[in-house]
DNA sequence: GACAACTCGATTGTGCACAATTGAATTGAT
DNA sequence: ATCAATTCAATTGTGCACAATCGAGTTGTC
């Protein structure tokens, strides 16, 4: 058995399987003008209402590298306001406009049309979820304190 | 239930799982000089010593615009060698320079220390391999055909 | 043998991801 | 009250990923 080999290699399925998902959500989320990661970040609001891009960066694991350019592409899209916590001049706050509240009811649909497409039973979506819950975790354990 | 909340749905756990297995492997990798998808086509040209371009993408599921830059990173780094396939002079074949067959000495540690850090057993990884094989086949098909 | 259809790689443009740095605002220690 | 350390967002630079397009080369058909 060759550890090298690339079938072999559980890492090269998580990737493959990540990038087969984004390009199913790349499909779907299209006409609603939203990319994969925009979409996240929409999810969050849609749970919270409003965030900080501090918050949003612990619940998506982004840094403000990634989050700032991308909330400015949804604020100039009209989903969203950005604007400084007045407590706290740090910090910006991230809320929905009208519309972007109102894309929800258009992305309502999805979670189930993904699910169809993963040919995947709930039980054992709920399995794999949980199998990746705790691979993260280990994960993200031996990157901090190797 | 709401399917819209963001900890409730796979497709973030796999995301989340890809990013940080990125994140493991770029650590490991920095001493090689290899990033993540780098070390990819290397596995795959030490497994096959010569491949065109377009089996590389077969193999990882990638196209020219993401390989054509990629390779030519590694062979500017001296690991790999490009030229037209005389035979078909369409094809460009990618192969391994002295160098680059040396490095995959370094890379043998690698997939164990990374199935270390994930904290799961052999059986349980091979079953995720599994599962994750069956999704992103899934996927992609209904990707192709919806 | 000529020409249409196809294959293959490269390029361009957009967007995500992360490291490193910067600068403003806040907090804490003295 | 002052100054050092910390927190937070933004910016810059590098690299991956994919869509769309282009041009050179090849193959199939008549």
């Amino acid at each position: 058995m060759n550890a090298l080999r690339l079938d072999d290699q559980v890492c090269f399925a998580v990737h493959a399987a990540s990038r087969a998902l984004d390009a199913v959500y790349r499909r779907e989320l299209a006409a609603l003008g939203l990319t994969y990661p925009q979409y996240l970040v929409m999810l969050v609001l849609w749970e919270r209402g409003q965030v900080s891009v501090k918050d949003l960066g612990v619940a998506l694991r982004l840094d403000s590298g990634t989050l700032s350019p991308l909330l400015k592409r949804l604020e100039a899209a009209g989903l969203v306001r950005r604007e400084r916590d007045p407590g706290d001049e740090r910090s910006v706050l991230v809320r929905l406009t009208p519309e972007g509240a109102l894309l929800r009811e258009r992305a309502e649909p999805l979670p189930r049309r993904i699910m169809e497409a993963s040919g995947m039973g709930p039980e054992e979506l709920a399995d794999l979820h949980r199998t990746l819950g705790r691979l993260t975790r280990s994960l993200t354990e031996s990157a901090t304190r190797p």
